[in-house]
DNA sequence: TGCAGGAACCGTAACGGTTCAGTAGGCCGG
DNA sequence: CCGGCCTACTGAACCGTTACGGTTCCTGCA
């Protein structure tokens, strides 16, 4: 009986002797049959191994595929790998749920161009989160005929929007960093462009980055400190394409090596800011006596090490993202949402004269 | 032009003058048509708004839908807050991202009963995760016509399996703590049913659990116990519906209030034990020097505090999952998958005399 | 000149449903 | 006896595509 099912709406229909229509109705609409009938044509379903209607085939005809689709610029495998990430994917999830809706992962693999997973989605609309702003996923899904929403990405044409205010976030720390003494200050930053690049990056290759929010933290960040009468070309940041860990080292360890003179390493992710961490301890450097390290997120590590950073609410993003597309809203009138942020002072950031103090006394 | 699109295929066939099957083949099989002509379809496609191809109207006429649904016994939401489960989730989506497959995670609220969810999924095959045997969701799986793999649960009809041998595993745990010489111990599980209980779980209860691992872990420490001479009956176990730290908090609070003789405290995961480990220590009894506490999956968080527990390949668990499920095996055989665990001795683990020695000396 | 063979394109039949405008019959009030 | 209304069910159109098995036309070669 396991073997095949070749029983579809129609064959039951059949076997019954009922039309088509009294068999869908006996699943979707009970009102529509006397409770005899419907009793009898869920028995004989049963009987002749019908799972009920054709998910796909329903889809088609009523053009609603009960999911949502998620788009983001990593490996699929990374959401899960990245907490910040999955903060946002639980609140996203978490907003799927409320509507009872499925939640479906996309593959697109951000070194290749294949845009056929998006173009094979069944789903009902997108939400986007943080791609680069020339990704071909970006363009293939802008042309499916659904909704979608981008999260932590410029505004397009009239989609809604998800965000914070990466500017204001990332100044607040600086100011931070700023009122504390600093003056001489190393900078890590995520990947830039699809185009990998490990190692310093020059100011106008910040200026070229096409993804957004890391281009505008940094674009904020030169604000800060040239307001202060620093020159930003003067200022080294250094770029890592993969966001992990052992990249924070190591990107740490390049910008130490070849600025030594910095007093502190303002990183645009915690995951960074904990490799800087790790790679600055080993150099037996004390943080925040020796260097100050700052992070951006607000992830649960961070706030276990007592990090200094900037906390934003990952997992209402990801809800609120999931509501924008759920929920639609006016045709015409793209909405958008804007997060508050939270500046998180823990213990890695400190006056750089206490270095000072410790050497002359104070 | 972005109002409305009811470009399709037909019409742009019509448009053009050509066959359905050649805008078809323009899009699927190049080597069918001219280049020439397949240029002119895809530029008179560009120009009227057509997206390509219904991915549904595709996989109705396919029978491929390009996704693998995931089923587990939480919340959606529970995925990304368990690190156990989000591992699993990582390894899944590469097995997915290897195939250029899709994930569609299925809402499945395990306190209603909402099958539809299980029906509306659009997906080739359903990979299911630790829900209890006689989840509805489950049962509305295995009456759809498409492969299964289940994970952590005893085996079904002749579907394919992934999991450890979690008798084994544990009892390794047990023989260890035996070793050190623990006799009198209490246990911290997770949910034994589909009903909440949150509190001690009598032997009948734990003989009737619906959750495969959960029961299969008792089990084997009943044994384990027994076999060198310990009443099992005698042995509190505690159970807790929500899978929190808080949870393992407030459990391993219940325990020593009623059970303050115990040396051990055996929890059947790392999330547990960490509560577990909190509460203690927040009584004022130290680890392991006043109690032994062990956890069972091996996170990260676990390691990062040295908790002595068993780690299981979460990640490899889903990728096998998912690897199972993509590359169909033979039709009539099904397949199993067993993992190897590890015994990791930290530092949550001591010999119980290492207490009596403290207050009499060595 | 005849013909084999391949390249390029086409027509039809599914794929498995949902939906909507009916229709037949029963019941009821006038 | 008639008109109107309700219940229970039906028929046919439609959703947008791909699979299958052609047909047509052109080229090259004997």
């Amino acid at each position: 009986m396991n073997v095949r099912r070749p029983a579809t709406l129609a064959s039951l229909a059949a076997e019954l002797g009922v039309s088509r229509t009294t068999v869908s109705n006996a699943y979707n609409r009970p009102d529509q049959l006397s409770p005899e009938l419907r009793k009898r044509v869920l028995d004989t379903a049963r009987r002749l191994g019908y799972p009920g209607p054709d998910p796909v085939a329903r889809s088609l005809r009523t053009r609603k595929a009960g999911a949502v689709g998620l788009l983001l610029t990593e490996n699929l495998s990374y959401a899960f790998r990245d907490p910040a990430a999955v903060g946002f994917l639980e609140g996203l999830a978490l907003a799927c749920e409320d509507a009872g809706s499925g939640l479906l992962l996309i593959p697109a693999n951000p070194e290749r161009e294949d845009v056929a997973s998006v173009h094979r989605a069944g789903v009902d609309g997108f939400v986007v989160y943080s791609v680069p702003d020339d990704d071909p996923h970006l363009a293939a899904v802008l042309e499916r005929p659904v909704p979608a929403v981008v999260c932590d990405q410029p505004s397009i044409e009239n989609l809604d929007r998800v965000g914070i205010d990466d500017s204001r976030a990332i100044k607040t720390m600086a100011e931070h960093l700023i009122g504390l003494g600093h003056r001489k200050i190393g900078v890590l930053c995520m990947r830039l462009a699809r185009a990998r690049n490990d190692g310093p990056a020059s100011v106008q290759r910040q200026e070229n980055a096409s993804f957004h929010v890391q281009k505008k933290r940094l674009t904020a960040l030169a604000e800060a400190f040239e307001a202060i009468g620093i020159d930003w070309e003067q200022v080294p940041v250094v770029e890592r394409f993969d966001h992990t860990i052992a990249s924070g080292e190591s990107a740490a360890g390049q910008l130490l090596e070849s600025n030594p003179e910095i007093t502190a390493i303002m990183c645009t992710s915690d995951i960074l800011a904990l490799g800087a961490l790790n790679e600055t301890r080993n150099r037996g450097r004390r943080v925040p006596e020796d260097l100050s390290i700052t992070g951006f997120d607000g992830i649960t590590e961070a706030e276990r090490v007592g990090l200094t950073t900037v906390r934003q609410p990952m997992l209402e993003k990801g809800r609120a993202a999931g509501r924008l597309l759920l929920d639609a809203g006016e045709p015409g009138r793209p909405r958008e949402v804007r997060l508050d942020t939270q500046l998180v002072t823990g213990s890695t950031a400190a006056s750089p004269r206490s270095v000072e103090e410790r050497w002359f006394g104070p």
